[in-house]
DNA sequence: TCATTATATTACTGCATGAGTATATAGGAA
DNA sequence: TTCCTATATACTCATGCAGTAATATAATGA
């Protein structure tokens, strides 16, 4: 961590993308794209432990990605805004892109005439 | 992680946030905005070790964040495309946002009437 | 009050990962 | 070759964090 004075920013920005980068919050996440839910629809739904499910929940709302609503017993989390599945979009986008790009290049492999001397594979 | 079959997708894009959602990794994209750079480059630019940014470089690479290209002596990195970009604008969008609310907020309690009865903060 | 349900927190464990140092590899000049 | 520069990798250490189990807190009803 050698950085001067600007390295707030990066911290920050950094700390927000943690917050998503984990395939648990990002599976909750999932589910709450469909509406609000309570932990306990949410544990049902992913598979994840109770408390699991509660700590991952508490990293979303300090990171702002969720807000939360309490109904008698319950507290439902819904997401706060577009913001994680606009930056997921980006990421499937650019997944599918590398993915095409792959089966691309594999095909002009595949279907290349065999070389005339020995071919610069390795 | 305890997914079913749909597990990897996740996974996936998480790996790919992980690899953005790094304070130095992020440093060294933010140069390589202004343009291709040599590893010697970077290390000078952002005070991090050299191997520690050959090694951020890397997973940069993996990801699909960044391009190589080696000249003589020097590999040079470049930006693969805007995905990078995209993703840090909405994050620092949504950091602003959150500070010009809480600074409203913030106002707002100042700036109001001494309480008649009591309040209802804590 | 006590019991029950829903959620949060704590303590613990194991694994992943970032930083630093040293070393290895690659490319080029003498 | 030998030397030098540029980059990558291996190794070690320490920290962080995901998962789980147990416990604590909160809200409600009997």
């Amino acid at each position: 961590m050698t950085f001067d004075s600007e390295s707030m920013p990066f911290e920050l920005v950094a700390r927000r993308l943690k917050a998503l980068a984990d395939a648990s919050r990002l599976s909750v996440l999932r589910r709450l794209c469909a509406g609000e839910k309570c932990v306990t629809e949410l544990v049902d739904e992913t598979g994840l432990g109770q408390a699991n499910v509660s700590k991952h929940l508490r990293i979303l709302l300090g990171e702002g990605f969720v807000l939360t609503r309490r109904d008698r017993r319950n507290v439902f989390y819904r997401l706060s805004n577009g913001m994680s599945e606009e930056i997921c979009a980006i990421i499937c986008r650019s997944i599918q892109e590398k993915a095409a790009n792959e089966k691309r290049v594999l095909a002009r492999f595949l279907n290349r005439k065999p070389a005339r001397k020995a071919g610069r594979d390795t």
